[in-house]
RNA sequence: UGUCCGAUGGUGUAAUGGUAACACAGCGCCCUUUGGAGGCGUUAUUCAUGGUUCGAAUCCAUGUCGGACAGCCA
């Protein structure tokens, strides 16, 4: 496919990119370094989706490098599991766009001592793997702040030494008070020497949970809460997941992410704009420890939201959990990996993430944003096959039992490059329930009883008859043909007003068809403070078997698929051999049904 | 309450002191062997008040409204 290695769009521009691009011209960096920073406690979301397409965009746009890393700060809530879906998330976002911006490091390898300013300093440069002609093993791997706990250990033995650090013995809540309060810890103002042996107990595992915490000393009064002599390492005997039992204490998130950009070299530090007022602690820790190369900055965006999708980490995990969806990757979560599963390509999540651009606004992106992105692409991509999801049986009366006929169908109008295919035409038919109405409604422009409509591909035809049972259900329809107006045929260029799909019984595919719908029957879910279980749309998944034209038969995973009139569609990973499965990525722009709602 | 941030059509964004524009959505028409796609057209916008200026969405002041933060989470 070659749209996959398509560029999305001219590149964007946005007060980030403004701000870098006036970097680059007056050279203030030797490269442009930006990261994506993931706690692994959860699974992408379409909002990392944004974060990525940002830090990577940069990277390409300016000739910089991204860094993968992995925030893995607070072992209790982060596991291996996480690690490993965000790194095939990331690789399959970027695929094709900026692999050759993603900067992971060799395995096992951690930052390097260099000599500077008269202080120990760290640094761990970026390596992006090599465009690879031949599969080689590529021994590389993500960035994990955890690698640099010894040398985070060591920064913060650095602010003890200049008396900018102190061991608290505050428990939790005094702790609270006292900063909510703007008081001094009693604490503060205890010796080097007795901080440092203090902290380096602490390291041991000497203290229980919760008893004892390292604080940078700044200003217990200042009006930013997150200066009022922040936590900076707090005890936790647990096992971590990358560094497994080598530490009783873990750096905040606060004290290990400005040094863990110092220590890769980042200039651009992108976040979202609830770390806006971090910014000065970020800074304050920075420019405290003397460090010798140019520092990193913090610039923050708006976070995603989305019309008719949660974005919470948390609550989506209790959607898995509570067996509301069927896993992370299921393709109503707004997960990256559902999205996929759902169908949906990179580059249409590109295009998405360029299209909705980068502000300072808390705003709600509506979805048909994304649908948009996402019918854009499937458009120009998908091969067209005829496929029937509700069936009705069509007899043609004037066409010979046993016959069948190959006619030409085209895979794609938007790329003659797909070329074409034959599909089997023969007296029993299928065709859709909706394209039949005993009673049509204002301009139903498809079959009725004594109505003509076009099969695409095949025959105009005439409904003679409905069949019906004791019951009064539909059972069949007898039609007659006009055998010339084929393609190429005498009557082809007969204008009727409707075309309808159709699928020839005797040699129809079944599949598996999962439609998938809205996860939520309200734009905003949570509007209110409503809980968001209850406005879960129960409707957001059917399941039902599909009558295919034989070539379905033969579906790959790399495809995309419109059924035409109905929808894009792609395999599931559920599909076995003969047994297919289709999930339903997004139904086509349906005016008719606009238009049918009116009356 | 404090700190920080924000406000441009229905929605999301652009215009960086000089004609308020783009995309999505909506509406209408054309085209169509997909009621898809495409083409053409169209509706609709600068939070308020004051100031600076020849000229303000943009700069300043005040106000209003909205958001984030105030975990030993990130």
């Amino acid at each position: 496919m070659s749209l996959e290695n398509t560029p999305a769009a001219p590149a964007p521009s946005d007060f980030i990119r403004d701000i870098v691009a006036a970097h680059v011209a007056e050279n203030k960096y030797p490269r442009i370094h930006t990261r994506f920073p993931p706690e692994p406690n959860g699974y992408l979301h379409i909002g990392h989706a944004k974060s990525i397409c940002l830090n990577f965009g940069i990277a390409r746009e300016f000739g910089g490098i991204c860094n993968l890393r992995m925030d893995d700060t607070n072992p209790t809530k982060e596991d291996i599991e996480y690690v490993e879906s965000i790194q095939a998330d990331v690789n399959w976002l970027i695929s094709g766009w900026a692999d050759d911006k993603l900067g992971l490091k060799p395995k096992g390898k951690t930052p390097e001592a260099i000599a500077g300013n008269g202080h120990r300093d760290f640094y761990l440069p970026a390596t992006v793997p090599a465009p690879s002609p031949e599969p080689t093993v590529q021994s590389l791997e993500p960035f994990y702040a955890s690698d640099y706990f010894d040398q985070i250990y060591d920064y913060a033995e650095q602010l003890v030494e200049q008396g900018k650090a102190y061991v608290c013995d505050l428990t939790p809540d005094e702790t609270d008070e006292y900063r909510r309060n703007g008081k001094a810890s009693p604490f503060r103002d205890r010796s080097v020497e007795e901080n440092l042996a203090l902290f380096q107990r602490m390291k041991e595992g000497e203290f229980p949970e919760g008893t004892r915490v390292l604080r940078a000393k700044i200003d217990v009064a200042a009006a930013n809460i997150w200066m009022r002599d922040p936590l900076i390492y707090r005890i936790k005997h647990a096992e971590h997941h990358h560094t497994g039992a080598k530490w009783r204490i873990y750096p905040m998130y606060d004290f290990a992410h400005c040094l863990s950009d110092y220590i890769e070299g980042i200039t651009h530090s992108i976040c979202t704009l609830e770390f806006e007022v971090h910014r000065p602690l970020y800074d304050w820790i920075l420019e405290n420890l003397n460090l010798p190369r140019p520092l990193p900055h913090q610039y923050e965006f708006a976070r995603l939201s989305l019309g008719y999708t949660i974005m919470s980490k948390r609550k989506l995990m209790q959607l898995v959990d509570e067996k509301l969806v069927t896993g992370w990757d299921d393709p109503r979560m707004p997960t990256i990996c559902g999205i996929r599963r759902r169908g949906v390509t990179a580059v249409a999540l590109r295009a998405f993430a360029y299209n909705i651009g980068i502000t300072k606004y808390n705003g709600i992106t509506d979805v048909s944003v994304l649908e948009y992105a996402i019918r854009d692409d499937l458009n120009k991509r998908s091969l067209r096959r005829l496929a029937v999801l509700r069936p009705i049986k069509v007899v043609i009366t004037n066409y010979p039992e046993g016959k069948t006929e190959e006619l030409d169908a085209t895979n794609n109008p938007e790329d003659e490059s797909a070329g074409k295919r034959k599909i089997p035409f023969s007296r029993e038919l299928y065709i859709e329930q909706d394209d039949f109405k005993e009673v049509p409604p204002p301009k139903f422009f498809r079959l009725k009883p004594g109505g003509e409509v076009r099969l695409k591909y095949a025959y105009i035809i005439k409904c003679d008859e409905v069949i019906k049972d004791a019951a009064g259900n539909l059972v069949e329809l007898r039609c007659t043909a006009d055998l010339d107006s084929k393609s190429g045929g005498a009557t082809a260029a007969r204008k009727v007003k409707g075309t309808i799909h159709w699928v020839s019984v005797a040699h129809a595919v079944d599949a598996e068809v999962r439609l998938y719908d809205r996860l939520f029957t309200e734009a905003e879910p949570e509007k209110d403070g409503r809980d968001f279980k209850t406005t879960l749309n129960p409707h957001s998944l059917e399941v039902i078997t599909a009558k295919c034209e034989p070539s379905l038969g033969g579906a790959s995973a790399e495809h995309r698929y419109q059924f035409e009139r109905l929808a894009y569609f792609a395999l599931d990973l559920d599909s076995k051999p003969g047994q297919l499965v289709f999930n339903r990525t997004i139904t086509l722009k349906d005016t008719w049904a606009k238009e049918a709602q009116k009356g």
